[in-house]
DNA sequence: GTCGTTGCAAAGCGTTTGCAACTAT
DNA sequence: ATAGTTGCAAACGCTTTGCAACGAC
């Protein structure tokens, strides 16, 4: 992971980026993450790590590392959240009564793309929004109290 | 649709909402969308037609009304959305490159439920988040331009 | 040395809140 | 008459912007 992180830093530096000490830390931080963070989250880490960092920077460095494509951004039910973009996708369930999350299945996610694909020609990613509903155990909480 | 706006009108005030001309034009402007609309959408529409209605009326009142189940919120690319509830529920695909939108056919829709609520054990509700991704018309310009 | 990047402070934006006046019931 | 509702204005939280100083290259 930190050959990963160091990887992506060259790779920006060579793509005409200035590697600052903030941004590298805001790098390390994405890249260290295996999941999403919120700009507040990332705020945080870094001043933590770099006294002095503002909010600033962080906002317009999350925008440039998205522009090149270093990150993307997913739509969580209370704001933005950043994760860093690699191979296998992660789509992810956010039950709206517990707020539990779990993330879909390889298979089913594959079966999900073939599904709208197939049929309307529209190529969607189920990583840009999260998919909503209930979890089990609050389906079955709502059974008993209904 | 006006009966369906009259019903409307008094279930929620058999409910104990005290109806008064804000809340009928902020009902009837809903109930007369078939899609969704974003709160400064019905402030707009709602004070050209009852001059004076403040922004705080709306939001206070689309809370309320979502409350008593009257309506039901998305997440769009750019905030919140508001539309009615209906026993017929859309799906929307909105794509990241043009913003084209296009609703899943109710046969895809419920493929996508059986799919994840099989495997996952979680019912999904594609209602409350947009499918991104691309439409067919970006998908192809995609290929011949890379 | 150049020009991209930073921190600061202020502005911006959509949304929320406190409160006194108002009004649907 | 009573309590829910309203409009106003101020507060809010998060994000963006202008700008002069700074520093990666």
């Amino acid at each position: 992971m930190a050959t990963t992180t160091q990887t992506a830093i060259e790779l920006l530096r060579s793509r005409g980026m200035r590697m600052t000490p903030q941004r590298i830390a805001i790098v390390e931080e994405i890249m260290g993450t295996s999941g999403y963070l919120l700009p507040s989250n990332v705020i945080d880490h870094v001043q933590a790590r770099v006294p002095g960092v503002s909010a600033s920077t962080v906002y317009r460095t999350l925008e440039r590392l998205e522009e090149l494509g270093a990150l993307a951004h997913v739509h969580l039910e209370h704001g933005l959240g950043y994760h860093q973009v690699s191979s296998d996708t992660h789509a992810h369930l956010t039950c709206s009564a517990c707020g539990k999350e779990q993330e879909v299945s390889q298979a089913v996610l594959q079966q999900l793309e073939r599904s709208v694909e197939g049929e309307h020609g529209f190529r969607p990613d189920f990583t840009h929004h999260p998919i909503s509903g209930l979890c089990t155990s609050c389906l079955a909480g709502q059974r008993s109290s209904a």
